[in-house]
DNA sequence: TGCGCGACTTAGAAACTTTCTG
DNA sequence: CAGAAAGTTTCTAAGTCGCGCA
């Protein structure tokens, strides 16, 4: 089949919400290439030890994170060890972690590391290397869909490797195996061409399922889960349900008022499920809490949100305030304090009381009769949707009348403009609780630029005090130079624009330094892609004439197409 | 009718690329 | 004009939610 000539317009064509397509064609998944052994030796209890591909397969994996602060972790370190011995014959003398020394796999992996940077660098390697990309590109990256040439988002298969899990992960250290074609299921359209599997293998499965997306699933073999291959954010699969995210959002805004209202009442009803159920609605609205459903914490790490909130996640304070602690998703610690609904306030200490610290808060409460709730209000609505709406919501009102500085006018510079963007989008990201951990060389980095403010400040002054001494006459001695061996200009207009430039420099730094240190822990990129109804950054952008490139980033200009045409006035 | 699980969205870290700066 | 920093993409973990199944 030949795809349709002519621009994707998706978001003006209809979409059924449950046959997903019609017809379908790619080229299935690129596996990563197989283990090459290396046969560096590593030691037990000092001395080389000989071992089995797979073993040493495992060891490297090992041996490579060695940097990383995963193998300070004893639970990393049993659950590692644990699958290493499995990968061991039963007489191999490995049977204390202690006396493993991964040192030279570790000096081998780095060195190859090192050497392969090198050769990556020289131009003839670099091309080949380009070319090779942009192949598996043209064969994995694009599906025909509907007679649309459509972008793979994930079309590589996860390597194995030793399982990263966030925070306090019970599984962290496990072996994630190496996905055979014969776990890969692949959906495809009927009476096409069937991707070949690599030679030798077959297939788990090829289904033609036409009221899904994926194009291809394995099931993970740490948590079980499947997982898939999917088209990119820019394709009629994604693209179409993130506008109609959007549109939701929207359609809250005109039932936000009878929702608050109803909460309100509730905080106060007769029932216990009601109050609880009120609050928790109050809390996911006002603080823009998850909805928090049930884990398991023998597979996942310990984390909550708004219905598995514990006692121990909450101090009462006084004068209706409350603190919550707790980790969040990604375990993400959401650390805040917050004056409340004094009805709300009463509530959670009412759902409280008489509780141990590790019971829950909303113990009447599941996320199924929240959203059961949520829907009697308001056609599709879900806890997640406040976030959506309380994100969108935000941004609009922070670059419409910003809380602390005055707005911007088309006439301002492009960076100052492209700053009070970033402002508004902080706010979004604090409300929304994204963060990010210090960057690597944060202080570091930190430093330098305050030693560079004390050096401009210090020349400053020194040409400020030549300058002077210039204008009075050159009476005495000139004042002291520390920047250079040659004698300063006595030209007292060059000096003047020296002070001028150096004045210029400082402000920078301060500026630079401000907002480093402030957004050291916040991530703007999350609410950006996730949270924040792009037409109103379109909107904005027109009104400020700033150009959209600006602020959204390629992938984002492809990922909203939609949200393009609004004019400048519009309104979320 | 509750609940497990399939399918999809949201998340920060790491890797990679581009831009800035001294 | 090289190295650092900033910006962007890739990767895959970790959520949400609705549906189908017992």
């Amino acid at each position: 089949m030949k795809p349709t000539q002519g621009a994707n317009k998706w978001w003006n064509r209809p979409f059924n919400k449950k046959i997903k397509w019609t017809t379908l064609e790619h080229n299935g998944v690129l596996f990563p290439p197989p283990y090459e052994p290396h046969g560096v030796k590593m030691l037990y209890d000092g001395q080389p030890v000989e071992l089995p591909p797979d073993a040493e397969e495992i060891a490297t994996m090992y041996a490579s994170m060695m940097e990383t602060d995963y193998v300070r972790k004893d639970r990393f370190n049993a659950n590692f060890f644990k699958c290493f011995l499995k990968a061991l014959p039963a007489d191999h003398p490995i049977k204390d972690f202690t006396k493993c020394d991964f040192r030279p796999i570790w000096e081998f992996v780095k060195k190859r590391a090192e050497e392969k940077k090198l050769e990556r660098k020289k131009p003839e390697v670099k091309k080949q290397l380009k070319e090779e990309k942009e192949r598996l590109q043209q064969v994995y990256g694009y599906a025909l869909v509907d007679g649309y040439l459509e972008k793979v988002g994930n079309y590589r298969v996860e390597p194995p490797g030793l399982f990263r899990g966030r925070g306090d992960h019970p599984k962290s250290g496990l072996l994630k195996k190496r996905i055979q074609p014969e776990d890969v299921v692949i959906n495809i359209g009927h009476d096409v061409p069937i991707p070949k599997p690599p030679p030798g293998h077959s297939w788990k499965g090829v289904v033609h399922d036409n009221t899904v997306t994926w194009l291809a699933c394995w099931q993970d073999s740490i948590s079980g889960h499947m997982k898939y291959v999917f088209l990119a954010a820019n394709s009629r699969f994604k693209g179409f349900a993130d506008m109609q995210k959007y549109k939701k959002a929207q359609e809250l805004k005109k039932y936000i008022d009878k929702i608050r209202k109803n909460y309100n009442e509730e905080l106060t009803g007769k029932t216990l499920t009601e109050r609880q159920r009120a609050t928790a609605i109050y809390l996911i609205d006002k603080l823009a809490l998850r909805v928090g459903g049930e884990k398991d914490p023998d597979e996942e790490a310990d984390t909550v949100g708004c219905c598995s909130l514990r006692v121990e996640h909450l101090e009462f304070k006084d004068n209706n305030t409350v603190t919550f602690d707790f980790l969040g998703k990604d375990s993400m610690r959401y650390y805040n304090t917050v004056t409340l609904d004094p009805r709300a306030y009463k509530n959670l200490k009412e759902f409280c009381k008489g509780k141990k610290p590790g019971e829950q808060v909303f113990d009447t409460l599941t996320t199924q009769k929240l959203n059961d709730h949520l829907k009697s209000l308001m056609p599709g609505l879900s806890a997640k949707v406040f976030r959506t709406y309380n994100a969108s919501i935000t941004l609009q009102n922070e670059l419409r009348n910003p809380s602390d500085q005055k707005t911007i006018t088309p006439q301002d510079t492009i960076n100052a403009k492209i700053l009070y963007y970033n402002r508004a989008n902080r706010m979004v990201a604090i409300l929304c609780n994204h963060q990010r951990s210090i960057p690597k060389g944060h202080e570091t980095q930190m430093e330098k630029l305050n030693q560079q403010k004390a050096n401009v400040e210090k020349e400053l002054e020194e040409v400020k005090a030549h300058l002077e001494w210039v204008k009075k006459g050159k009476k005495g001695k000139a004042p002291p130079n520390s920047f250079s061996d040659k004698p300063r200009t006595d030209s007292v207009e060059r000096l003047e624009k020296k002070v001028e430039t150096l004045e210029k420099r400082l402000e920078n730094l301060y500026t630079k330094l401000t907002l480093k240190d402030e957004g050291k822990t916040i991530a703007l990129s999350t609410s950006r892609i996730n949270y924040m109804d792009p037409r109103i950054t379109v909107a904005w952008c027109k009104r400020m004439e700033v150009p959209l490139e600006k602020i959204f980033a390629k992938s984002l200009l492809a990922k909203f197409p939609w949200a393009m045409e609004v004019p400048s006035t519009w309104e979320f």
